[in-house]
DNA sequence: CTGAAAGCGCTAACAT
DNA sequence: ATGTTAGCGCTTTCAG
């Protein structure tokens, strides 16, 4: 293994120097600092992480906990720890992934592992949060619980999102409308997303004067199918659907086709999940987006504030954007006879 | 922070006592051993992990690059890499999570940073190949690239399962097949599961005298059901088709149904993908699963294995086994008028 | 602008 | 069965 006195030793200075030249943290000369450089490249050096962890107290790792199990939104999923690995790269920094389930994984890692943390998938009362607001590392949340203790957070704005769905379906003449959430067991856990859509929801349609009608709805096609049936069995004249399950939109959408009820022309519908899935639907889907990868860079962002200098805790909710795609249209008001 | 000289104080032992009851590297009297353990609950002690590595040259640590695209198999994606942080869990190891392009990551991370590294999604003349051979750390490669110029292997036996798609659909009585494959896109990157997978079945195909027809399939609805018009105009009797495509999967169903061809009666599907996929199918899709999460554990326990004393390089692939869903049927021979 | 030297917290000989 | 001690490779005072 090259070591830093390798490089200094071939460069002609010491050891301290290359280190410094290689920080920034104190001015070298143009010619000393090439001279390293040229070590450093003929040497194929890199420092060694364990040293500089034990010697700086840093380690420009950051630990991402992430709910890998073949959920619902595995999509959704991928891309927000794609933003954080990527968001991190461009920081220099390396992500560690603990699972959702590797409760001690949380204090092993503060123990100079990493300079901080970031929680997915936050519940309401999450019990994690005490755990971390122990930590000397700073940790940012996904999500809302009922009581940040002062941590930041950072999510999609899940109320606004549901308003914002039911607002929009109002104002094109739908007024009887369901939502096709979440699986059961996301909406038990409390995940505080869920949540916050449901309140959404029930609120704008309260404010509205609309019907909230509401069904969680199973991933496989069966599940889905299902609670579409609850729904439609609920109101028969229902025109628009909200669909909050990305595993469940294809099926709720060829599920209304065999029930005779042709999207975009007699019942509309809209997601909420990225822009891609929606695009690659049988009819493009009116989605509302879920901006994950945006998220796993805020996140990020927000982290690296914090490590080093303390920053004031922040919550980041991150505003919905509605793209009209086929399968939403203005209803017609029925003709007076 | 509590170090290992607290821990002995007030254990009233020696740094290299506690050392040694932490590793378990040499025989620790009983009543020492308590009284290390109560000393390290009482002050919440963990080990600095740096620290740690720089003395012990090992890091507990291990690198997963993983291909972290919105791509055609996500789930199967998720599934690998759970498989292995969870496998390394329970071997006291934590996973650094680099991505496919961050080329830089393998040399960063070889300097003291993890003790191996796996390579997911791994191409027929891989680029990383000549540049982890060169490390000190071992690597275990997913998937069998052209020249694996002495570095081990894992992977699901795609020729295998290829071939025995094709055996049981003829053994059925099926005759005219087709394959939708994965996208162009993981054509020409020559990722080595989709060329054995070919291989396999045009082999196979071979073997048999049945016509090998194929066709490639993008993973929005519309490009799947391209390809299957494609496939269904090259072969107006077609009974079968294989499906190795997450993706498309659904939209091939839902578009053999439109055209008036009955999944299970009309027409056999075949699906390479997890089992849960298969399961949540509008018709529960007979397959050939991928094990991901098997594969991933495997990755974990071969490069272990060969983390500290060398190991012969071996290549293992997973052999496929077929499930029998609603999906596959006997083909009645045509009676003869 | 650059060197020398003192640790950072732990492990693993080397002692006894 | 346990203690003593010399590093591991780097960063960062302290000196010049």
């Amino acid at each position: 293994m090259t070591t830093i006195d390798d490089v200094a030793r071939r460069a002609g200075v010491s050891a301290s120097t290359v280190s410094y030249a290689l920080s920034g943290k104190r001015t070298i000369s143009a010619a000393t600092r090439a001279r390293v450089e040229k070590a450093i490249a003929e040497l194929g050096y890199t420092p060694h992480a364990g040293a500089r962890a034990l010697a700086s107290a840093r380690t420009n790792v950051l630990a991402l906990m992430a709910p890998l199990r073949p959920d619902v939104d595995v999509s959704v999923i991928m891309q927000f720890v794609t933003g954080v690995v990527t968001k991190a790269r461009s920081h220099d920094y390396d992500v560690l992934l603990l699972t959702q389930e590797d409760a001690a994984g949380l204090s092993r890692v503060a123990s100079g592992m990493v300079d901080g943390l970031i929680l997915m998938d936050v519940e309401a009362k999450d019990q994690r949060i005490p755990v971390v607001t122990q930590l000397r590392q700073p940790t940012i949340l996904i999500g809302l619980p009922e009581d940040p203790q002062g941590l930041s957070c950072v999510d999609f704005d899940f109320d606004a999102a549901a308003r914002l769905a039911v607002r929009h379906l109002h104002r094109l003449g739908h007024t009887s409308l369901a939502l096709l959430g979440p699986p059961p067991a996301v909406l038990e856990r409390h995940t505080t997303y869920a949540d916050r859509l449901l309140t959404g929801y029930r609120a704008q349609c309260a404010a509205e004067g609309l019907q909230p009608v509401v069904e969680a709805t199973g991933s496989s096609h069966t599940a889905a199918l299902a609670a579409l049936d609850a729904v439609l069995a609920r109101s028969e004249q229902l025109t628009a659907v909200v669909v909050h399950n990305e595993a469940a939109l294809a099926s709720v959408v060829s599920g209304l086709h065999d029930r005779g009820r042709r999207v975009g022309e007699d019942v509309a519908v809209l997601a909420l999940c990225p822009a891609y899935v929606a695009e690659s639907q049988s009819i493009p889907i009116t989605s509302i987006d879920i901006p994950a990868l945006t998220i796993g860079e805020v996140a990020v962002e927000m982290l690296l504030e914090r490590t080093g200098a303390p920053h004031a805790a922040e919550t980041r909710l991150l505003a919905p954007t509605l793209h009209e795609r086929q399968s939403t249209f203005p209803l017609e008001p029925p003709v007076l006879t």
